[in-house]
DNA sequence: ATAGTATTGACAAATATTGTCAAAACGATT
DNA sequence: AATCGTTTTGACAATATTTGTCAATACTAT
């Protein structure tokens, strides 16, 4: 159960690419890539699409990961998350449903 | 399946309140409490705890459907947001588990 | 038509985000 | 233990987003 940064900094040590190389891709700062690996900053979507693109691996599940990492970071430690999470995904279902 | 703003907008209306009034007991102008009501601003948690006061509800469940629509909102029109909500509940639940 | 209420958009102030840079910390080698 | 490559951290500036006010406009009922 790794955080995105984490999923991110396997790939990268994996791979054995320094952050230098791989921000330099991103076209930041390698403190920055060394913020998001540690979860102190959070990526943008396209800084995400790149570096499945640098990694080869499968976009989706990488933006998929970064999303839910933002729904974490959104809801904090509210102890209400989980009901809010289950909430929010029965108002999607239904958005779904109505929009086909 | 109502928003967070609409079901704010029927408790005013149920107990026959103006914008005014209501704006007021949260300290902030009429504009922006008919934009929370009509989905055009979030609120924030504080406003919706007072207004899960002024209109004597519980305040959980009106916190839990912020909670979730600030969720929604993060996803914008992903098409996988169901994906990253399950992951992220999946999160929550290890989360949960390991603290405890 | 008027009065009360609601909605909208332009704007300013406050806050948050995103990046750069430079210094410090770390790790492996010699 | 000195050095080199790498990583981590914090201070800072630039930019973007959020949050609210205000004033004009629209709506509703009498």
């Amino acid at each position: 159960m790794d955080s995105l940064g984490n999923t991110i900094k396997k790939l990268r040590e994996e791979q054995e690419q320094p952050l230098r190389t791989v921000a330099a891709y991103l076209d930041i700062d390698q403190a920055i890539l060394s913020k998001i690996e540690h979860g102190h900053r959070k990526p943008s979507r396209e800084q995400v699409v790149k570096l499945a693109e640098y990694f080869k691996v499968k976009e989706n599940e990488l933006v998929i990961a970064w999303l839910s990492d933002k729904l974490l970071y959104e809801l904090e430690d509210e102890d209400m998350a989980l009901k809010a999470l289950q909430l929010a995904e029965e108002k999607i279902k239904f958005q779904i449903k109505q929009k086909k």
